[in-house]
RNA sequence: GGCAGGGUAGCUCAGUUGGUUAGAGCGCAGGACUCAUAAGCCUGAGGUCGCGAGUUCAAAUCUCGCCCCUGCUACCA
């Protein structure tokens, strides 16, 4: 059982079927910014993440680029490490579900859940131009035909093996309903209560190998391997050590899962269903961001060749300024817009103007009048209730508009005191006593900041807590003076 | 089609159980200052609250109809 004192946080694993993009990273900032707040609070953490490797897209990806499945998988899990490793994730594991580990204990998860698992057989459309099952609905909107082939599809059958997801459906209502297990935010939750008032039916959960054989083998069955999301799933408990190591029972279950809005189903539905059938308990929250656009809502695709690469925006700006815009400016609670210029005038305003500048007025004060010393530093004093309950609630952009309401504050507080006028007057203890407050909200700003963007909370902490201040300091954040 | 959530200042959005001149940030204009990254502070302009009808002493807030947008609708991950 987790305890109070031990936090474990996990990402969604990113489908290696392409390059990563801007939700993959913010959802690593979001996940990232939960971990560092809880390692804060001096609890013993565990933050996962990793890359989704089988099925059937990625084999025909490789098939395509005419290379061995692994050689393309390796590539492109490379390229999340390499991001995460850019956005300054603190991820104390990375897992791959082509893991040696992972494969050997999904095929003993498989095993565990042997009395709710039977085999069937399953009856669907099927395009062999798309070599896909199509759904009911589907077929009904496009009159039996596929329209990318422009061939009937064929009433094909299958052997599969079914996972009794059924059974689980009433209790899984009830632990969502009375919040023991939390669907953050409420439109999602109630996405999921509408799916399952529907009924949940028995999924699919293995594929014949003759079809496709990138994927784990069902023990005692090698003409089945496992459908990829149901092992998938199993990610997050595997790389605590499911059933056997130590970490699982200490961080087992999840406080927080961290998913986008496109696979809500699967981590509130199906999840919980083979947490379940498993007799164990269910993660206490799942958080789903949204996505995000480009200007006026439009999607963001490479066919439509608007899409920004999250390399691109931390190359140009920093990664603190692409964690802040993301965490702040994407709502945390549905979808938002990126643009350049958006990014560039909340970089100039908020990042630049209020707090870099801030922190460069007050150390300048501190060095022309004081000589860089500062003095007795008062205590905190701000109430931060606000803070602390938008981070629970993963409301990463109402959080950090508390702390900007701080940094607003202060501004105002240095205008009303003028400390320059203080210091003609020659009044020097209670200049003292001004540039003191000053340093300490500004001491509790870098601590407030410090999940959300740990270098520049960092600088700011290490600016002032000795007591002394440098002399030459360069701009937290330079303003950018745009060519347009 | 069904279910859910939306349409409020140029932009992004707040608006609690219906109640005095509808709010914030950005942007824009003006002002006083000078410690600072020409940043910060103060003041101001700007809205028939999607459209139409109804309930009410009173509606952005409730009811009905219509228009528009987004998500989900279960086996692509």
């Amino acid at each position: 059982m987790s305890t109070k004192d031990n936090y474990y946080v996990t990402t969604s694993l990113p489908y290696v079927n392409g390059a990563p993009h801007l939700g993959h990273a913010m959802e690593f900032v979001m996940a990232d910014v939960l971990a560092r707040y809880a390692r804060k609070n001096k609890k013993k953490v565990i933050f996962s993440t990793g890359t989704d490797e089988h099925g059937s897209k990625i084999a025909e990806k490789a098939k395509e680029k005419n290379m061995p499945i692994k050689e393309l998988t390796d590539i492109n899990s490379q390229a999340f490490k390499d991001l995460i490793k850019k956005l300054n994730i603190s991820n104390d594991r990375f897992i791959r579900t082509t893991d040696a580990g992972h494969q050997q204990r999904a095929k003993l998860i498989w095993e565990k859940l042997k009395k709710d698992i039977y085999k069937n057989t399953y009856i669907g459309w099927y395009c062999t131009g798309c070599e896909e099952y199509k759904s009911e609905a589907h077929v009904k909107e496009t009159n039996g035909v596929c329209p990318d082939h422009n061939r009937k599809y064929e009433r094909l059958e299958e052997e599969n093996y079914f996972f009794a997801l059924s059974k689980y459906q009433g209790v899984i209502k009830e632990k969502i309903e009375n919040s023991s297990f939390r669907v953050i935010p409420d439109t999602r939750r109630n996405e999921t209560l509408a799916l399952i008032r529907g009924g949940l039916e028995d999924i699919s959960i293995s594929r014949p190998k003759d079809k496709l054989d990138w994927g784990i083998p069902v023990p005692g069955d090698d003409t089945q391997i496992m459908y990829v999301w149901f092992e998938a799933l199993m990610n997050y408990i595997t790389v605590l050590g499911y059933p056997e190591h130590k970490d699982f029972a200490d961080f087992w279950p999840a406080n927080v899962q961290v998913i986008g809005k496109g696979i809500n189903r699967f981590h509130t539905a199906i999840w919980p269903g083979i947490l379940l059938a498993l007799e164990i308990d269910l993660p206490q929250i799942v958080y789903v961001h949204g996505y995000i656009n480009a200007v006026g809502g439009q999607k963001m695709s490479k066919s439509l060749g608007n899409a920004v690469t999250p390399d691109s925006i931390v190359d140009t700006y920093g990664v603190d300024a692409f964690r802040y815009f993301f965490l702040r400016h994407i709502p945390s609670y549905g979808d938002g817009d990126y643009s350049r210029e958006r990014f560039e005038a909340v970089f100039n305003s908020e990042l630049a103007n209020e707090l870099g500048n801030t922190v460069q007025r007050t150390t300048a004060m501190i060095n022309q009048y004081q000589g860089g010393i500062i003095g007795d530093i008062p205590p905190a004093e701000h109430d931060i209730a606000e803070y602390i309950k938008h981070l629970e609630n993963c409301h990463f952009d109402l959080a950090l508009e508390v702390v900007w309401q701080q940094i607003r504050g202060l501004n105002q507080y240095i205008d009303e005191q003028k400390p320059w006028t203080i210091a003609k007057s020659g009044d020097m203890d209670h200049l003292k006593e001004v540039l003191a407050y000053m340093t300490s909200c500004l001491l509790e700003i870098g601590d407030l900041l410090l999940p959300f963007m740990p270098e520049t909370a960092e600088k700011i902490i290490t600016t002032f807590k000795s007591g002394v201040v440098a002399k030459e300091l360069t701009p937290l954040f330079p303003r950018i003076e745009s060519v347009k």
